[in-house]
DNA sequence: GGCATACTGGAAATCGCTTTCCGGGAGGTC
DNA sequence: GACCTCCCGGAAAGCGATTTCCAGTATGCC
């Protein structure tokens, strides 16, 4: 292993003229030492050792990211969102995937910050638990105390600054649009009552339907995944339209109508929420709100790493598009 | 920022002691002295600085990941494959992003050197060109000479371990299913001509078609992902079978089929490979050939960390997965 | 030419932790 | 009771960089 102390002495210089030249410093160094040190680190293939770096600055150049889980593709967009911008920053990115264990996220956020990254961001809905989610704001406090920076995408629960999609609103806007083709008996396939994204969003849909006057929708509960949306969709009794509350279950509904012979939008309007990319040439093409999942994810890094004084909250509003997937009742 | 110094004194102890009881050791200390360190490390609420404990040992516990597109679900399920084994090994988990800049590559490699990462595993297919390659394999031969341990996913190139789907043969057991339902006019919307796996796919498919006695496949190239099957679908002329080199340009070229009233599998058939699961619920459901592409994360990663002394390549088969976007051609 | 000023190069302290080595006390054996 | 082990605690030497000083030389200005 090469050390920055072997390349000083092939090149016959200090220790100090050699860390100048090759891992930068504000100092000038002379252009023939400059290139006796330079050539010496490529005889030897020097590669400065990061660990030692960090420990001398004090600092590293890596930032932490926690997602539930990588091959969601909402996780995987607000992921390759911050990874574009710390990329920009020259930046290093370790990802966590906790598999939606909030211990695992607790976990993750303690070992980020016993690694000194410059900020970590939480992806990923909070859950409806008072006492982990005081425990992990309080690991995130120890953290933010030792300099570290924190941003969220998600709930606005943690003190810190956070990126929230408008998961009330725009859950409302899709019920209002919906109401407005004529559909009067609603479902929700709701996801795992605890989950806040989710809840927001079933209670979003569920308080616009109410406030237009109409009958409560029928509330599904089950797993955030396809699956989830699969079977949840076998319960969705006499209701003309069924609003999912992610994507990824909208398309397991689908798949379950599909089988079961309910044409969708003739026999049932389905629609979901993200409008993720991949789904996108889904057959009936899906209704969803669009949430700019990649912008959202580097937002929050932007924020994490700009280090703002005072806490930011920032609104993303969702945007109703209307696809194939639901259609006018008559 | 707490420190094990500010730790050890203020239990009144050695350093040592108190490294002993909080960072683990073989050796052992009495309960009295251990029960103050923890105490007083919970008090003052200690993070060990891994930084500092790397430089120290030698060694960290991070590994690295590359590839080239998060947002694609064939590198996600690959990372995620990859990232459960590290959990497992307590490994934390660098992942960079190419977005398929060979350029890139070579960087992160050398960053994660730099970084003294315990593995480096390259996810994602080689390029046709012997510059780039040999440069990619100069940069690991160094990371390895420093006892770095890497394996990648993809083609036998690097000299490295390698977990290697089987591509042509997959591509060829695909040609021959599909001719056995009687297709003999086929087109393969086949990526870009550079990228081995797409090549690969492409060649596999071509000859054995050939071998059949059937008249050669027309081939269109273009982007690998689902605009690129979108823009070739529009090329294959009168086929009735057309190959796309991954689902996700299959789905492309499903959309491009859908819009212009061509039906399918009424008027042509379409098969794509990965079986990405994300696409299962496509309509029509995709025939394809399946990869356990997870399995192959986690395989490569263990193959990376296990340093063995010699070098493997597992071959990796596919299976032909036939669904509803075939037909026989009556 | 003389003096202040800027640069450049090097010695050495430092970052926070691990680990070897040493010393002392307890326990076991003959 | 002497001797040998075994264990536990601490002092100190690294790990591989950065960076602060300090010194020496070249430069600018009068």
């Amino acid at each position: 292993m090469v050390t920055l102390e072997d390349v000083a002495k092939q090149a016959g210089v200090s220790l100090a003229t050699a860390s100048r030249v090759l891992n930068g410093s504000t100092r000038q160094v002379g252009a023939a030492l400059r290139a006796r040190v330079e050539r010496a680190a490529d005889e030897l293939g020097y590669r400065a050792n990061i660990a030692a770096q960090t420990l001398a600055r004090g600092a590293g150049n890596v930032i932490g990211i926690v997602v539930h889980d990588l091959t969601d593709p909402y996780f995987a967009a607000l992921a390759d969102g911050a990874m574009r911008t710390a990329a920009g920053e020259r930046l290093l990115v370790m990802v966590g995937t906790t598999h939606r264990d909030p211990e695992q996220e607790i976990a993750y956020v303690a070992t980020l910050h016993a690694q000194r990254v410059r900020a970590v961001l939480l992806a990923g809905s909070r859950v409806a638990d008072e006492r982990v989610t005081a425990r992990l704001a309080a690991e995130l406090a120890a953290y933010q105390a030792s300099g570290g920076r924190v941003a969220c995408v998600g709930q606005d629960l943690l003190g810190v600054d956070t990126v929230a999609p408008a998961n009330r609103d725009g859950a409302a806007a899709l019920a209002r649009s919906l109401a407005g083709l004529g559909h009067t008996r609603f479902a929700v396939l709701a996801g795992p009552p605890h989950l806040m994204t989710a809840a927001d969003r079933c209670a979003g849909f569920v308080t616009a339907v109410r406030d237009l006057g109409l009958p409560a929708p029928r509330v599904v509960h089950g797993p955030f995944d396809r699956d989830g949306g699969y079977t949840a969709a076998q319960e969705t009794g006499d209701a003309t339209c069924v609003f999912a509350v992610n994507d990824v279950m909208a398309v397991g509904a689908l798949a379950a109508y599909r089988e079961r012979g309910i044409r969708v939008p003739d026999d049932v309007s389905v629609a979901g929420f993200d409008d993720i990319v991949t789904l996108r040439d889904q057959v009936p093409s899906l209704t969803t709100v669009r949430l700019p999942l990649k912008d959202m994810g580097a937002r929050a890094l932007e924020l994490a790493l700009s280090g703002g004084d005072s806490r930011v909250v920032e609104n993303v509003p969702g945007e109703v598009v209307l696809r194939e997937s639901v259609k006018p009742l008559p």
